[in-house]
DNA sequence: CGATTCACG
DNA sequence: ACGTACGTGAATCGG
């Protein structure tokens, strides 16, 4: 085995995040993903010599081919470099030899072994990410596998395999990619020559040559391009083939891992922190390297696998309704498996197979135990099982703590919340080598999982985080933010989720129809007016037609400083061409056609249902979210958009009540900033925005104008962002300076919302984080950096943060009371969907009065603020009967 | 997988 | 000189 240290290094380095570092600093993501890769080809492949080879420039002078070769390359990141000699480190240390030679590269090493293995008669595989190594595949001796992607993704080649990736023979495979080039090593190939065109050549004409000789066979474009870069061609011709011939003094008998010195071999993985890789190692080189490295305590379950009902039953009943944990193995929403703790002290985890699942005797044990309302069940993530265990009509109504939503309520900015992390975290606790790996980590293909003891592990885990985390909770005063609201919205969301939301797919094939046949329609006239065909979704392709071809102004930049074709800038150069006009019709139907047409109808599931997932650890406010399908973005503002709404049904039998609330977030400006002005306007159930305008323009609010209104209007809705007068004159189209005149005198009417905005960006900065009244936190760090701009971004967030979580759990309140109250009610009626501050419920005719009645109710009792809360209410049959 | 664009509250 | 309104998720391109 002949491995590429450098091309296996890089592909490490990338499929691997960079925050993967020992406590004093050293990245390691490369020679962590690099050592695995080591240890799992040994234990997979067993060779009987092993080697790793890897570049090493000339110092003084450069080998041609390399500079040339290389020259276009970026430069390795820097901390990548570091790690390069830590990868070689490890390898020496595990007295693996190493292959190297001054000036040559390791593909060129590693061509001159295999050649010298070959004539010896001796099987070889080959290792690496780097296609050059197919032209080595010409014997049936030697087999290159190739790293595709990330650290577990090979193709294993022999002459067969290459045929069949490239089409060409590895004889041929030099000719082949010196025609279509090779990115990575920046060698240009020929315009419109890829892989089939390469392939299609090299096979009629016999090679390079052929092809030169036979150029009147080609159509007259082929002919003119392979013409004009002759010289790239030939050129690749010398540089791609690997050099055989490197002095280099290695005989293949000899390549054996040596003795290894188990000390040193602990010394370094105690450095890298390679707990875990250090145990794999200790059974894959069978060496005996002594215990393990440190004393981090290992969280080993005791699995108890209930054999027959009787047994599961006995240790179920044993439980009673005691506190416990438990997680589920799931496949496509069914419960295959569940682990219930039921010794934490001891490990012991009960293990309850599918079969078991599905007898009489076991469920109505379950329904007694975690199934009771005196149960306090805890789970991580606990939303799906809680769906699954509802369809073996197991109800857990009593739950205590779902250990990803404290998380998120200690830390909301987190993008996920691994299990394992929360462990070492707050229990100092390591889940064994072979648990469900973190994001970004190495997954185990291949390996034989055992569901029972991964899940049990799973469940042990979150009985040892539930103390520790509800301390916390305690510590940040976000107990009763916990237990009120978030782990009851977890049984009112997995309902929702559970019932779905009806579609009428007729309506929606036809709307779908309608945009698919006007998308095809505007691409050709874009194109038309273009002069040219070019992929209109492509920003790259179309920048260069509005703004090389065309010579249309540029507007804005985007992040990258690249000139935008964003909506506003089509807006703004609409009369300079006639494609600018075609284009944003295009860019309108495009997106309701790929995304709501074709997207909705692809997540319809039984009775012609869409079951979406509610996010409950997503949003850094406290909002909920939506995915497989985002129902939070339907669109309403555009009258071909709103056309959705109208697939969007009630069951057989029901009809559709929309209830929202009314200015819900500038209520809560009125309450939080205690303004008299607001809270009047909003008493005196006065329109809110005419109200605001006659203030701000110091008119009578009966001789408001419209532009006034809308004006007024805008200016609030900016208020709970931060707006400032350069984003309020974009908006409304006007000039910064009136702009920041209409902003002077709001604050000048509503006094209390300036001081209320200047206080909560003080009290922020000083304490790192921002608080609802609710007591849900935000960290926002942004606040102390010293860059002016991103400083300025988190005080936006902080002005944010207040209002719309506010409103978050205000609207979070009311469904879980809602919930409640149909229940209390026995009403068949069903909430089928939330958007933030708007419920849809699905409510039989007969009911429609009195739940009307609830609802609004329920809502405006929700929270006691200092105005009233206004709920507006609609009904029909579909979705669409809400607005307008 | 980052960037861009655009749908919603 | 730069950037300029918060919070989401999905489709698409292209490195």
């Amino acid at each position: 085995m002949l491995i590429d240290g450098h091309s296996l290094t890089y592909r490490a380095f990338f499929a691997l995040p960079t925050d993967m570092a020992t406590t004093s600093g050293q990245v390691t993501n490369a020679v962590f993903g690099f050592t695995s890769m080591l240890i799992n080809l040994i234990r997979d492949h067993e060779p009987d010599q092993i080697a790793v080879a890897f570049d090493l420039p000339e110092p003084t002078f450069r080998h041609e081919s390399y500079s040339d070769y290389k020259a276009g390359r970026t430069a390795a990141p820097d901390i990548l470099r570091q790690q390069l000699g830590l990868v070689r480190q490890v390898v020496e240390t595990l007295a693996i030899p190493i292959l190297d030679r001054s000036g040559f590269e390791a593909d060129d090493v590693i061509a001159t072994l295999a050649t010298r293995a070959r004539d010896t008669d001796t099987d070889v595989i080959v290792v690496t990410g780097d296609r050059d190594a197919y032209q080595l595949v010409e014997d049936p001796h030697i087999k290159v596998l190739y790293n595709k992607r990330g650290v577990s993704d090979y193709a294993l080649y022999d002459e067969a395999g290459i045929v069949e990736r490239t089409g060409v023979k590895p004889t041929d495979y030099v000719e082949y990619a010196a025609l279509r080039g090779d990115k990575s090593d920046n060698l240009d190939g020929v315009p419109g020559v890829g892989e089939k065109t390469a392939a299609k050549l090299i096979n009629t004409h016999g090679g390079i040559d052929g092809i030169y000789e036979n150029l009147d066979a080609m159509t007259p474009k082929l002919r003119e391009n392979l013409t004009l870069f002759e010289p790239q061609v030939r050129r690749n011709l010398e540089l791609m083939p690997l050099l055989r011939d490197v002095d280099i003094d290695a005989e293949i008998v000899d390549l054996q891992i040596g003795g290894i010195d188990a000390e040193a071999v602990r010394t370094l993985f105690d450095f890298l922190e390679f707990r875990a890789l250090y145990d794999r190692l200790n059974v894959v080189l069978g060496f005996d390297g002594g215990p393990a490295l440190s004393n981090v305590e290992v969280l080993e379950a005791e699995v108890v696998r209930a054999e027959n009902p009787a047994e599961a039953v006995a240790a179920i009943g044993s439980l009673g309704t005691s506190a416990t944990s438990i997680a589920g193995e799931l496949a496509d929403g069914v419960l295959e498996g569940l682990a219930i703790v039921t010794d934490s002290q001891a490990g012991d985890v009960l293990w309850l197979s599918q079969a078991l699942l599905h007898n009489d005797r076991v469920r109505d044990a379950l329904r007694n135990s975690i199934g009771s309302v005196d149960s306090a069940v805890s789970g991580h993530d606990i939303k799906a099982l809680l769906r699954a265990l509802a369809g073996l009509d197991v109800e857990v109504p009593g739950l205590w703590l779902d250990t990803a939503i404290a998380a998120y309520l200690l830390e909301p900015a987190e993008s996920s919340y691994p299990l394992g992390s929360l462990l070492t975290r707050f229990a100092s606790l390591e889940l064994p080598e072979g648990s469900a790996p973190p994001d970004g980590q190495l997954d185990f293909a291949g390996d034989t999982i055992d569901v029972a003891l991964l899940r049990s592990r799973e469940a042990l885990a979150v009985s040892r985080l539930t103390e520790p985390l509800a301390e916390s909770l305690a510590d940040h005063g976000l107990t009763g933010l916990n237990a009120d609201i978030e782990v009851p919205l977890i049984r009112v969301l997995a309902r929702m989720e559970h019932i779905g939301i009806g579609v009428d797919v007729a309506v929606l094939t036809e709307i779908r129809d309608g945009l698919v046949a006007d998308t095809e329609r505007l691409r050709t006239e874009v194109v038309d007016a273009a002069g040219e065909d070019f992929n209109i979704n492509s920003t790259k392709q179309l920048r260069e037609i509005m703004f090389d071809k065309l010579e249309l102004t540029p507007q804005k930049k985007t992040a990258k400083g690249e000139p935008s074709t964003d909506a506003a800038t089509l807006e703004k150069l609409r009369d300079e061409h006639p494609m600018v006009d075609l284009l944003l019709q295009y860019r309108e139907v495009e997106k309701l056609r790929s995304t709501y047409g074709v997207g909705l109808l692809k997540e319809v599931g039984p009775g012609d249902r869409i079951r979406a997932t509610f996010n409950q650890t997503v949003a850094r406010t406290g909002r909920l979210s939506s995915d497989a399908p985002n129902l939070h973005n339907i669109p309403v503002r555009s009258e071909r958009g709103r056309a959705f709404r109208k697939a969007f049904v009630p069951a057989d039998g029901f009809v559709m009540l929309v209830a929202d609330y009314n200015q819900i977030e500038l209520r809560c400006i009125a309450h939080l900033a205690e303004d008299p002005g607001l809270i009047g306007a909003f008493e005196a159930g006065d329109d809110i925005h005419n109200a605001t305008a006659s203030r701000v323009f110091d008119v009578a609010p009966d001789t408001v104008t419209v532009e006034q209104r809308s004006k007024a209007k805008m200016v609030s809705y900016g208020l709970a962002y931060g707006m400032e007068a350069f984003g309020l004159a974009t908006r409304l189209d006007i000039p910064t300076g009136e702009a920041q005149e209409i902003l002077d005198a709001y604050f000048e009417a509503f006094p209390a919302v300036q001081s209320y905005m200047d206080n909560t960006i003080a009290e922020a900065r000083e304490r790192g984080y921002t608080e609802t009244l609710f007591g849900r936190r935000r960290n926002i760090p942004e606040l102390s950096s010293s860059n002016f701009r991103i400083r300025q971004a988190g005080e936006r967030q902080a002005m944010n943060a207040g209002i719309q979580g506010l409103a978050a759990d205000i609207f979070k309140v009311a469904l879980v009371n809602l919930d409640a109250a149909l229940a209390e009610a026995t009403s068949e009626s069903r909430i089928t969907l939330q958007v933030h501050d708007e419920v849809v419920l699905e409510v039989p005719p007969g009911e429609l009065p009195a739940i009307e009645q609830l609802v609004t109710t329920v809502m405006a009792d929700a929270f006691d603020l200092r105005v009233p809360l206004d709920v507006n209410l609609a009904t029909g049959d579909s979705w669409a009967a809400a607005k307008g």
